[in-house]
DNA sequence: GCTGGCACTCACCCGCGTTGAGTGCCAGGC
DNA sequence: GCCTGGCACTCAACGCGGGTGAGTGCCAGC
């Protein structure tokens, strides 16, 4: 196991490497941080860092850079969370309490996040499958279509149209929309199928039918839905990736325009707490020299959709983590509150 | 007036600057195209659009780039719009075809477009203001707490919390939903405000309060939502626009991240026909050295919406106009269709 | 009015020596 | 046994200087 001290200088080497951008050499080293001995000392270090891979040289005769094992065991063993400050707090929370819809809220946490971090901010709309139901609603929109309207506690609103079999009297829409929302309203998603199945049969032979593809086109929407929005901002702070552009941040803007890719990084994330993923821990390739910070959030206890921010894996991580969880806590509290 | 080989000149010099990226000098020009002079005449008629502007040299002793008055001149009167081939009409029909709902037709719209051009892509969601309601829905959550759901016949969906100054029984929701939709379904919404105005008339003293809430909390669905929302995407594309990244992207990235931004220079672009704004045509600072192409599309005869692609003002405008135009005619079908 | 010729400019490339940050190793001291 | 100062070595980065060539403007002649 490596010693306390070298794991000091590894910690140091981080903290300077992503200050300057620049590999960092033992002189300068010990000239920023009271290690309590020579450079030489640190160098016999480094050399045993470099050694077990935590970190690497560019070339000969430069300093070192953390490796993505580097910045896995800075995360895990030595860097906390760094807290928001009061007045951070108090700004987070004024600027996302203005919000006036669903869309609002998604929107306003995005750029939060963004101008925060000073990175790219990935926010999930809450998921479905999660969320209870408020409301189903029926519209006829002619005698044989209908629109199936869809609320949920989180204020998401889903709809589809439905062509129905048969023409479908006012009173059986009634009747239908009424059963329906007195078995679903207030109930979880995922219940939802099991709760519904035995409905067409307490309508008359001509209405199972169009019951029949009202109830399919309800769970349809439950599965197909579940492949979630998101929304993201802060593109523009790649700009500040590095200094070869083009290669590094092709791929990034690449991966983050498909919605498939962000999905998955973020669904990669535990429920409980938070996610970080270093560099190649990402599985997607274009973000090889990434990290993603991701949590989970929510209005209760449990998390209906996640967020997070994509950034290079030179990151100032505490901060990244403290803003990261801490928006992720106001946003749950604004969406309790609606 | 500029000769007509020395327009046939400019013609080359932006064909030639287009396609290579760099400066084009007369012996290359002389070469690369018939145009029947020697470099040396060549280099006479440079010097004259020079002095007029529509050219300019990078340094001394180098080759000529259009300015932006010279690519003005070459969409104004050198350049027509390049038409889709045959199999290119059919792949984008084919590709829009598969959508099922309103952002599934955006959501192609965009990546098609971006994927056509090689540029950013920027498509409008339909408008409200100049859509017609297919249904208003109302919908009773609590005692004195009711949901209001906008229904346009391009399929979009806006829905607001109402809280009711009073109590509202379920028979005057029910009569306030028939009398709103038998006076404004099928109508434009535009025309939404005098058409609802008397409306709290018809009710009792105790439910005109409410009335008049959901009424205006409706209007002001009809305002708010004029503030369009849009999708974007391509914006990988974007690192394929010179060699100077950070100080070019950066400005561009912010510019696509402000709705308020994009809407501006969609909404700048005349109704009818094509509009293209060249690099110091667009008012956004950030947006100097990039050019726009925008169009209307509608699923008639009028447009209810804008697209258009952001690209560096050195792109090939034959093509991308071509490529806009014919996208905006088949998303305006699509639409017509549903 | 077009052309070929000519002198001139200047960005770009290449090779070269210098500089300095950083390293590894080693002998000596606590 | 671990830390330290000293020392030789490496090599990216920088600046300098000459050569190269694309491109220009001008001019005399057809």
């Amino acid at each position: 196991m490596l010693s306390e001290r070298r794991l000091e200088v590894l910690r140091a080497i981080v903290h300077d490497y992503v200050g300057t951008e620049e590999p960092v050499g033992s002189k300068a080293l010990t000239e920023r941080h009271r290690l309590g001995v020579s450079p030489a000392t640190v160098r016999n270090d480094m050399a045993a860092l470099e050694e077990e891979g935590f970190i690497a040289q560019p070339h000969t005769s430069a300093g070192r850079i953390p490796t993505d094992k580097g910045y896995r065991l800075f995360v895990d063993k030595l860097a906390g969370v760094k807290p928001m400050t009061a007045p951070e707090r108090r700004a987070i929370q004024n600027f996302l309490d203005g919000a006036v819809d669903l869309d609002d809220v998604v929107g306003r946490t995005v750029r939060l996040l963004a101008q925060l971090t000073r990175q790219v901010a990935v926010v999930q709309y809450p998921s479905l499958t999660r969320s209870t139901v408020r409301h189903v609603e029926l519209l006829s929109l002619a005698p044989a279509r209908l629109m199936l309207v869809l609320i949920t506690d989180t204020g998401r609103v889903e709809q589809r149209m439905i062509d129905c079999p048969a023409p479908f009297g006012e009173s059986s829409l009634a009747d239908l929309r009424a059963r329906l929302n007195s078995r679903v309203a207030g109930r979880r998603f995922a219940d939802v199928p099991q709760l519904v199945q035995d409905l067409p049969e307490a309508f008359e032979a001509e209405d199972r039918g169009t019951v029949s593809t009202v109830l399919s086109t309800l769970l349809e929407t439950l599965v197909e839905e579940t492949e979630e929005r998101l929304m993201i901002g802060g593109t523009a702070n790649l700009t500040r990736f590095g200094h070869d552009f083009p290669l590094t941040i092709r791929p990034v803007l690449e991966a983050l325009e498909e919605q498939v890719v962000l999905l998955k990084l973020l669904g990669e994330a535990t429920d409980s707490g938070m996610t970080v993923r270093i560099g190649h821990e990402n599985a997607h390739e274009g973000l090889s020299s990434t990290s993603v910070v991701s949590v989970g959030y929510g209005s209760g206890s449990e998390a209906v959709a996640k967020l997070g921010v994509v950034g290079p894996t030179r990151m100032d991580y505490p901060g990244t983590m403290g803003a990261v969880r801490a928006v992720a806590r106001y946003v749950g509290q604004i969406l309790a509150e609606s």
